[in-house]
RNA sequence: GCGCCCGUAGCUCAGUUGGAUAGAGCGGCUGGCUUCGAACCAGUAGGCCGGGAGUUCGAAUCUCUCCGGGCGCACCA
C-alpha cells in the first residue's frame, strides 16, 4: 500500500514538473529523518535549484502550489531549506488497508501465461560429500530470492546443477576403490546405511591428504575421470552410485529448510547429449575462440583475454576452453549450459521424475534418453540468475564474455551473477569444533571452510544442534505439551533462526560463522520475529477463548473512525511501518539484497512488540478503540506472516 | 604485479538511485512480569563513518590517493 501511494505521488510530481516547469527528472523520495516531519519527503527542489536558478525553498513552494491536491494526501509542507514533506490522509489510508489493498500478494502469484521466464540457479553442490554451512548460505539466498520474485508475480524456474562427473566425485571414488578396496556393491551397502554423505565427507578429506602425501597417486584420479567420462566400468558405476546417493542427501538437507527445486540438470547429460559439440561449433564459427599455435597454451582452443577483461587491461592471459588433449574445461561446459538456459543451444535434455515432495510437487532430473512421461518445459529463460560465490567472479565473467562473443548481447546482459561472499569460521568456532589451527591461521579474523581438509560445519549437524537448543527452550515453557509437538515447534524455531541468520548479512559481507551467534534466539533473530507473530495470534485466540468473536472490521470501522483513532501519533507510525511490506520487497528485489527484507521483518516485529506493550487490547473499555486495536493486531499478524513467508520462515503454533 | 570485496559504537552488522540531528542487535549500566506469556519492553552510556585530498548547496555514500584485512588471477571446478 505504501509503495503504491509513493509511486503515485512520484508520478504526479514528475508530470507536473514536465508540464509546468518544463523539466524532465526523476523524483527522489525518502523517509523523513524524524517522523514528526511527515510520512514522505521530497528533496526535489534541491536538485532543481541550479537549473532553475532559484532558491530551493521558492521552488518547493511553487511546486506544491502547482501540484494542487493529491487524493490520499492530507497536506504538503515546506520545511528546512526546501524539503517538501507529505502527510497522508490517515483515515482513507487505513480504510484502503482494511479493504485488503496492501499492495502485496498473500503468497506466490500464479504467473500469467506467456509471462517470460526467470531462471534462478542455486545450491550446485558437488555431489561428493555432505553439505556445509557455506552451501546453506547459497541455497538460502537463492531460495529467498526466488520467493521474492514469485511474490512479485515473476515466473521463476529453480535449477540445481549437478556436477556428477567432476574431479570431486572422482576423488571420493578413488578413495573407495584404491584406498579402501571397495566394490560398487560395497558402496551400495554403505549408501543403504545412515549418513552416507558424512562417510564421504571423511573419505574425501582422507583422499585429498593422500594425494598430498603421495603425489604419484594423482594418476588414480586421471584414470577415474577418464573412465567416468567414457561411462563404463566399475569406477564409472561407482561414481554414479556416489553422486546419485549424495544428491538425495542434499535434497533432504535442503528440504529441512523448505528449499526446493524444479529441475536438476546434470553434467553427465551435458556430456552424453554432446551439448559441448554444438557450443564448440558455434564458438569456432563466430570466431569467439581460436586455436593457439604457440606459447604456453600451444595446442589449446582459447578465448582471448580482451573478450572478458577491459581492453586496456588485456594481456596474454587468455582462457583455455579446450585443452591440448582435446577435453573441454569447466568454463567451456558452463558456456554450453548457459546457452541452454537461454534456449540458444538448439538442443534440450530429456527429463524424468526424480523425487516427489510431500505435497506432490515433482523435481525433475535430466536424462540422456527419451522418456514416455511428459515433462514440463525447462530452460528457455529470458533472465538468468546464477547464485555463485564471489570467488568465481572471474569464471562467470568468461561465461558472459562467451555469450557476447557469440553475438548474444541481450542474453549476456540478462546473465546475472548473483554473487555473495563466503562463510568462514571464526577462530572461536574452530576451537569449539576441536580443530587445531596453525599459528598463522589463529591470527586471522576468520578461516576459510575447506572440503578437502574436512574443515567446516556440516549443515545437518548445525540444524540438529539448533533444534536441540530450541527444544530445551520449548520444553521449559510448555512442559505440559506432547514431545512431538514440542519437537515440531523447536524445529520451526531452529530453521527460522538459521534462515534469518544467513539472510541478515548483505551479500558482500563475509560471514565469520560463530555458534554462539547462530544459536541465539534473542534480539535480531528469526525467533524474535516468529515470537511477535505468535503473540499477535495469541491475542486473537484469547479473545475467542473469552467468548468474544472477532469483530466484522469492515462493518464497524468507518474511515472516520479510523481517522479518529489514528490521531494517536504512535498508532499511526506503527500502522505506517506495518503497511510497508510492498515497499521493502520492491527495494530488496531492485537491489538484489534479501537482507533488506530480513531487516524490514525485524523492524516490523519490533514495531509490533512495542504496540503490544503500549496498547492493552483485550481490556480496552472503549468499543471503537478496541475494535480498531484488534484490527491493527490482525493487520500486523498478516503482514508479519507474509514477510516471514517470503523469507521462507514458518510461524509455530506457540512459542 | 593486476582485478574484485571489505574497513561505521567495546563486538557483529545496517545505512533505500548523494539529503534534515549516522542507526540496529549483542555486550555494559538502570528499571519493568498477579495484565494480551519477559524468546519481551523502556531508559542510559558508547562515533574525527580507516587517513588525506577533491567534486557538490549538501558526502558514510561519488572520484583520486595512501594505510590495513580478505578473495581471485590453472590445460581444477
Amino acid at each position: 500500500m505504501f509503495h503504491s501511494l509513493e509511486t503515485r505521488i512520484q508520478a504526479i510530481f514528475r508530470a507536473c514538473l514536465a508540464e509546468k516547469f518544463g523539466v524532465q527528472t526523476d523524483i527522489a523520495i525518502e523517509q523523513p529523518k524524524q517522523s514528526s516531519f511527515g510520512d514522505l519527503a521530497l528533496p526535489v527542489a534541491f536538485q532543481l535549484a541550479k537549473n532553475l536558478r532559484q532558491a530551493p525553498r521558492k521552488i518547493a513552494t511553487d511546486l506544491v502550489e502547482a501540484v494542487g491536491t493529491i487524493p490520499g494526501v492530507a497536506a504538503m509542507e515546506i520545511a528546512g531549506n526546501g524539503y517538501i514533506n507529505v502527510r497522508f490522509d490517515r483515515g482513507t489510508y487505513a480504510a484502503s488497508l482494511l479493504r485488503g489493498d496492501t499492495g502485496i500478494a498473500a503468497g506466490p502469484i500464479e504467473p500469467k501465461t506467456g509471462e517470460s521466464k526467470t531462471i534462478v540457479e542455486h545450491t550446485n553442490i558437488n555431489p561428493n560429500k555432505a553439505a556445509h554451512i557455506g552451501h546453506l548460505r547459497n541455497a538460502v539466498l537463492g531460495d529467498t530470492f526466488v520467493r521474492m520474485l514469485r511474490t512479485a508475480g515473476r515466473n521463476v524456474e529453480i535449477q540445481n546443477y549437478i556436477d556428477n562427473t567432476g574431479v570431486q566425485v572422482a576423488d571420493v571414488v578413488v578413495g573407495f576403490h584404491f584406498l579402501e578396496n571397495k566394490t560398487p556393491s560395497d558402496v551400495a551397502a554403505l549408501i543403504a546405511q545412515e549418513r552416507f554423505d558424512y562417510t564421504c565427507w571423511d573419505l574425501y578429506a582422507r583422499t585429498s591428504q593422500y594425494y598430498k602425501d603421495h603425489p604419484e597417486s594423482l594418476a588414480w584420479r586421471a584414470q577415474t575421470l577418464h573412465e567416468v567420462e567414457a561411462g563404463h566400468g566399475a569406477l564409472a558405476k561407482m561414481a554414479h552410485l556416489v553422486a546419485d546417493a549424495i544428491v538425495v542427501c542434499h535434497l533432504a538437507t535442503m528440504l529441512r529448510l523448505g528449499i526446493r527445486y524444479d529441475v536438476l540438470p546434470r553434467e553427465s547429460e551435458i556430456l552424453h547429449l554432446k551439448f559441448w559439440a554444438n557450443c564448440f561449433e558455434l564458438l569456432k564459427e563466430r570466431k569467439a575462440i581460436y586455436f593457439e599455435e604457440e606459447g604456453k597454451n600451444k595446442g589449446c582452443w582459447v578465448m582471448p583475454s580482451s573478450a572478458f577483461r577491459g581492453a586496456d587491461e588485456a594481456n596474454e592471459d587468455s582462457k583455455v576452453i579446450v585443452r591440448s588433449n582435446g577435453t573441454v574445461t569447466y568454463v567451456g561446459k558452463d558456456i554450453a549450459y548457459q546457452l541452454w538456459k537461454f534456449g540458444l543451444l538448439g538442443k534440450d535434455f530429456f527429463y524424468k521424475p526424480h523425487t516427489a515432495y510431500p505435497d506432490g510437487q515433482m523435481v525433475w532430473v535430466s536424462t540422456a534418453t527419451p522418456q514416455t512421461e511428459l515433462a514440463p518445459s525447462f530452460g528457455k529463460g529470458e533472465t538468468v540468475y546464477n547464485v555463485i560465490d564471489t570467488r568465481q567472479s572471474y569464471l562467470q565473467d568468461v561465461v558472459v564474455a562467451g555469450l557476447r562473443a557469440l553475438g548474444f548481447d541481450k542474453q549476456a546482459e540478462q546473465s546475472i551473477h548473483f554473487s555473495y561472499e563466503m562463510v568462514a569460521l571464526s577462530p572461536r568456532c574452530c576451537a569449539d569444533l576441536g580443530i587445531e589451527l596453525s599459528e598463522e591461521d589463529a591470527k586471522r579474523p576468520y578461516v576459510e571452510v575447506s572440503g578437502r581438509k574436512g574443515l567446516g560445519v556440516k549443515a545437518d549437524d548445525l540444524m540438529d544442534k539448533l533444534i536441540e537448543s530450541a527444544f530445551g527452550e520449548v520444553a521449559s515453557r510448555h512442559a505440559e505439551d506432547s514431545p512431538e509437538t514440542q519437537r515440531a515447534v523447536a524445529t520451526e524455531i531452529a530453521m527460522g533462526a538459521l534462515r534469518y541468520f544467513l539472510l541478515k548479512f548483505t551479500r558482500t559481507t563475509v560471514i565469520a560463522f560463530d555458534f554462539q551467534e547462530a544459536l541465539s534466539f534473542e534480539g535480531e533473530t528469526g525467533p524474535y520475529v516468529q515470537y511477535a507473530t505468535v503473540r499477535a495470534r495469541n491475542i486473537l485466540k484469547k479473545l475467542q477463548d473469552r467468548g468474544e468473536s472477532i469483530p466484522d472490521f469492515a462493518a464497524e470501522l468507518s474511515a472516520e473512525a479510523m481517522a479518529r483513532q489514528l490521531l494517536d501519533e504512535e498508532a499511526w507510525q506503527m500502522l505506517l511501518v506495518a503497511s510497508k511490506v510492498d515497499s521493502a520487497l520492491d527495494r530488496a528485489i531492485s537491489t538484489g539484497e534479501p537482507a533488506q527484507l530480513a531487516k524490514y521483518a525485524f523492524q516490523l516485529a519490533q514495531t509490533f512488540s512495542n504496540f503490544y506493550h503500549v496498547f492493552p487490547i483485550l481490556s480496552e473499555p472503549d468499543r471503537e478503540k478496541k475494535v480498531f486495536l484488534l484490527w491493527m493486531t490482525t493487520f500486523f499478524a498478516k503482514q508479519l506472516e507474509r514477510t516471514l513467508g517470503i523469507l521462507g520462515i514458518t510461524v509455530p503454533v506457540y512459542m
